[in-house]
DNA sequence: TTGTACGCGTTATCAG
DNA sequence: CTGATAACGCGTACAA
């Protein structure tokens, strides 16, 4: 029935025996068409409900006012709190998102930052699958000039656009505390080895071990892939040790959450006969009853908001050298302790 | 330095001195082109990394291959699960999402809505703010042969497409099990009186206490903006009262986190001194000591993707009659009681 | 002050 | 088998 006889500038212009560009211009309020042909114009305009149809306009500037954003995992609230700020910025840009979930998957994510190219978005944020481990796939975009900044999850280079967290300055405060308090066996739950954060929880994990003059036991040391049941697993290894840390440092708030059940499945007490420390800082701590000693916060938001405004500059202003070689953008926010012990 | 030379069909054409739709037809294997041209076509293709302009191709059919989603806000779990389980659909479609965050703001989501359909979007999905109550900004969207499917928080009408929740059958079973724990005294904490589930909730709530034969206390009824503030003041209200409810039934899950911690600070005990059941079933709660008696499960996920494949459906068969009069979607889920006193 | 012509990248139609 | 041309909706340099 309804035939797609959306109301076009040709439309307006058959109507009035008016060239397309005098409607076009009419529209604009241009100063060079005359106060009664505008008139004319944008009465019948608003008469059938005229309305410019931006995906053409977008076609014709090679545009898409459109930047793809490509996370992991949605259900995440640390990704979906990330995805939120990213929106709110590119609102303000007047840009729309677009989101692709990897779900981790490495393959998805390729097919993911292929479809994005198709689709001539005008720029990427991306936060990498656990499994990610080449690039080749975002150096494709270089070739269609679109920018692409990283963020939380960021390759391990330095010819890249990144904002990420330097977990270490949170920390130290953390391990100074357990420290203070007594803790010498302090051991760690780390997260799958292909992650960069992975290297970087056992850098800092040494580092401050050995600030504290700690030693190292790598029976204390073991990891999860992040599946309830392998963080279950890699506490209950801990938990049956002979000697067992009196506290442990885990990869994230998640993981500690399964950790806490498990503990308490043992029969054992959590900040008692073992303690917790961990990343990410949930919001729903607030209303737990027990939570670790402290979380590191990761700054979902502001990490996506700093790296979305930068792709912006990028986007605004392609050739001023924003993304290439000295200006590359390189954020490091330092973390921060919150302590939940007190 | 790098101008925007993207490899082009026209380009091709010129390298070859053949014309472009010869090019555009040897690329898709068109069997009326020579073996010869054929290959010739897609050897440079390949060499100078040509890859169709997808945009404008959409721009051409006049499809923008895009669905819109409007919700209130990502950085809740109810929403972002949703959009996850749409992003999926999508995905299998062969779409793009774009995502509009209307902040419960009724005014963002006009805007939203109207920026949508400057993009052309082929569809939308959505879930209200919840000070919505006309719905011109939507019929718009018909002129442009948008169809539009509501989840969640839908509009009170019938001429339209949505999916939601029944809330009763869960409630049902939520209530014979506190009447027969001995409740009599059950009290209400409701949401914002312009959301439509507010006032399913006072239904179900009157149904719930005749079924049982309970007297209405206009007494036990308070409401919240939903505001963590207020909900704070809403259960002391009800806790402040000569003669508390020993039961409440509370608009949402984190209306009742909010209670829960206040019933805490005022040195009593749930589930003891007064019980909770509530609506939501957040993922969170495996993880906390103190929960509610039971959390009504709303289906983020399944409303979404039964929203979504409605969607698909009106996007591929148009004219088919979706959507309009008869086959309208009015799609109910029972809701479900999940146990949590066990 | 207004109109003509062109370009954006692609496909479809019609001719040859 | 292949090519020229129109069309999608719009903006704009150039011409009148």
């Amino acid at each position: 029935m309804q035939k797609n006889k959306l109301p076009t500038i040709k439309e307006i212009a058959k109507r009035l025996n008016v060239s397309v560009s005098t409607v076009s211009r009419a529209l604009h309020g241009h100063p060079s068409i005359g106060l009664v042909t505008t008139m004319r114009v944008q009465k019948i305009a608003e008469e059938i409900g005229y309305e410019a149809n931006k995906s053409a306009i977008h076609f014709k500037e090679r545009k898409t006012y459109t930047i793809g954003v490509i996370i992991p995992n949605l259900s995440e609230p640390f990704f979906s709190s990330a995805l939120s700020g990213i929106e709110d910025i590119a609102e303000k840009h007047n840009y729309n998102v677009i989101i692709g979930q990897s779900l981790d998957n490495f393959e998805r994510e390729k097919r993911i930052v292929e479809n994005m190219k198709d689709h001539r978005v005008d720029g990427v944020l991306v936060s990498l699958t656990k499994d990610t481990s080449t690039y080749e796939h975002f150096e494709n975009l270089k070739k269609y000039n679109i920018p692409v900044v990283f963020f939380d999850r960021v390759p391990a280079r330095k010819d890249i656009n990144f904002v990420a967290c330097n977990l270490l300055s949170g920390m130290l405060q953390a391990m100074a505390k357990l420290v203070k308090a007594g803790h010498k066996r302090i051991g760690l739950i780390n997260g799958p080895a292909k992650l960069a954060a992975t290297l970087q929880r056992v850098e800092i994990y040494f580092k401050c071990l050995k600030e504290n003059n700690l030693p190292i036991d790598q029976d204390i040391m073991v990891s999860t892939s992040l599946a309830k049941s392998d963080n279950v697993k890699a506490i209950q290894k801990l938990l049956a040790l002979d000697e067992r840390p009196t506290a442990v440092i885990v990869f994230n708030d998640y993981v500690v959450l399964d950790c806490i059940a498990a503990v308490k499945a043992a029969g054992l007490e959590v900040n008692k006969d073992i303690s917790f420390i961990s990343f990410a800082n949930l919001p729903i701590w607030e209303y737990m009853d027990t939570l670790p000693l402290a979380s590191i916060e990761q700054f979902a938001h502001s990490q996506s908001v700093i790296a979305t405004e930068y792709l912006f500059k990028m986007i605004d202003e392609p050739g001023a050298g924003y993304g290439t070689d000295k200006p590359y953008l390189q954020h490091v926010i330092d973390s921060e302790m919150i302590d939940y012990s007190l």
